[in-house]
DNA sequence: GGATAAAATGTAAGTGCTTACAAAAAATGA
DNA sequence: TCATTTTTTGTAAGCACTTACATTTTATCC
């Protein structure tokens, strides 16, 4: 089935099919309606590779990430997926791990997958190493990028994010307004994003007049961190560091550090209270519950498709956004 | 950059490019060596529109899902997406939600799409109302379906589950065992797994000449459970029920049971014994950690993609497999 | 009513590949 | 060497659409 048989079955041109097809409006109404008829009774659907040839799109987005079972991204990807379908896209999903080699071939294999545009999830795809970013700016020559809570000044490329700095400052104050003056941070990424939260805690003890000690700030060298890992690395610190709270990058490091705790027997949130980041189902599933970090994500998502749609209609890309978070206060803070 | 520029260039015909692209043995040598230095040379790749129209193919597959922020879901995305990647293939990613019209939509999209082949993860697409797996039927008329961890018997139509009957059943046992025999399993769903699930849990109990009480197997009504809600659910029921162990259809729902226990000042697992199953992150998030079954879900996604490879190049159907789950045992049995 | 403008429709030339078939070149065998 | 087979290459016809431009039809205005 197609369109020469719709158009004969319809007994107009193939030119007047494809304009009803595309609802151009320089058709007569009773043309247009006895044209959809035939394309109902057909059940007609256009090939899709044709219109793609003769159109050079197939409204598709391709969606990035690192690790789709990761938790932050399979919601933004679920969030992301379900506004994109309501606009008539669909989405191509590509999981490119940490390595630098892998995410700029998922990225090309996009555009020359001919995706009208791709979004970003999460930071780990801008690096503070200016030479690793040269690859977004390569695509974004060829197709317009949406970086999901990462920052990134260049052309065709739009920023959504949450302000990450401000709500770990806050939930540092929030510690601190405790009466806690040892803070560990814990992190596991040098990301755009794991960056500004870092500098968010030190910002919030700058200003209280504490003092900025490394030891105090660790990173965990893993990216898809194993909770028994974490507790591990944490025991390995212990006696070396005296600290009364925790602050981590993700609810994921949070729960490793009261496993630690658990194990250690302190008593959460009295002996040690621990903040995590981005109200995962995780941070309910712990007992305490976890003070954690909202981070807006479905707002973000539903943000950020709404600003694709409309550059790929206006063609014009707007300011980034950056919203803001909030500190859940649960059981694991005083 | 089309193949004519590339034939000029390399001084051949576009027949002779093509033939290169795709591999084809008749070009010599020689040629061969030209046609892709010149190919190289010019950065050159092929438009996959045109390409799709001349093969009637894009060596897409579609990836179908009720929720892609599910842990399971998530976590199956991400292991089929890899295999599948390795493979060239790439994935188009819909999330359905759990309304029978959705998925019949969302199926016929990708056919529509003219992806290869879909993979249905979950048994959620498949129903015990016959009628309501019409629109499989349907979709394996025109290309392979591959459930996962679903058992359906359809032309075109591949199964690759984990036992989930058997592993149930030995979870059930397993509690039994202990001498416990008032046990309560919960479970969210009507899909096809979760009855043979159910089903597991009823055959240990007969098979020990236990009694079956209807009121023993309990239905929690919502497809993403809360915890809360869960916990909720249960207290509701306490005072008309009195059971030693809860047996769960996933971790979820087993952590419910832990948050519903802990407010009821329950020690686990001394007053009460709980199972889960999927052996996601959540079974390790609480404490004590929760016991629950490994349902092999690499395993499955690996073969599934595998097998997916065969039937689009053999074009031949293999049989169904069935693997077997594996009863972890951690801190909430005894 | 007829010239003119506007709306509706059709024709045909892309779009960039694949591949059947034809043709040319190279290899083989007597 | 020349006929025959095999290998390599080229030609041209799809594939199923979109759309610029041409043509026809309808509406408008004096």
């Amino acid at each position: 089935m197609t369109i020469y048989d719709i158009s004969e079955k319809a007994g107009v041109s193939i030119a007047t099919v494809s304009r009803v097809l595309n609802g151009s409006d320089n058709v007569s109404p009773q043309t247009r309606q006895r044209v959809l008829d035939v394309i109902e009774a057909c059940d007609y659907t256009p090939n899709v590779f044709a219109r793609g040839l003769g159109l050079n799109s197939m409204n598709t987005i391709g969606i990035l990430c690192a690790d789709a079972s990761d938790l932050y991204a399979s919601s933004a990807i679920y969030y992301i997926e379900q506004e994109l379908h309501k606009n008539n896209y669909t989405c191509l999903l590509c999981c490119t791990g940490y390595g630098l080699a892998d995410k700029q071939k998922y990225l090309n294999l996009l555009v020359n997958q001919k995706v009208d545009s791709a979004i970003l999830i999460g930071s780990t795809f801008i690096s503070d190493n200016e030479a690793e970013n040269e690859y977004i700016r390569e695509a974004a020559k060829d197709i317009p990028l949406l970086l999901l809570n990462a920052d990134y000044d260049c052309e065709n490329v739009y920023c959504a994010l949450c302000d990450d700095f401000k709500s770990t400052m806050q939930a540092t104050n929030f510690i601190i307004g405790q009466g806690i003056e040892d803070i560990l941070y814990l992190y596991n990424s040098n990301s755009y994003s794991a960056l500004k939260k870092l500098s968010g805690y030190q910002s919030a003890l700058t200003q209280k007049g504490l003092p900025l000690r490394t030891e105090y700030m660790q990173h965990f060298p893993e990216n898809h961190a194993n909770l028994t890992a974490i507790a591990d690395f944490l025991s390995a610190l212990d006696g070396t560091l005296k600290y009364d709270a925790v602050i981590a990058g993700d609810d994921n490091l949070a729960i490793g550090a009261m496993k630690f705790a658990q194990k250690k027997g302190l008593s959460i949130p009295n002996d040690l209270s621990i903040i995590g980041y981005n109200n995962s189902i995780l941070s309910r599933c712990c007992e305490p519950e976890l003070t954690t970090v909202d981070n807006c994500l479905e707002t973000l998502c539903h943000h950020i498709v709404k600003t694709l749609i409309g550059i790929l209609s206006d063609n014009e890309m707007p300011q980034k956004v950056i919203f803001s978070g909030e500190l859940i206060k649960r059981g694991t803070t005083l």
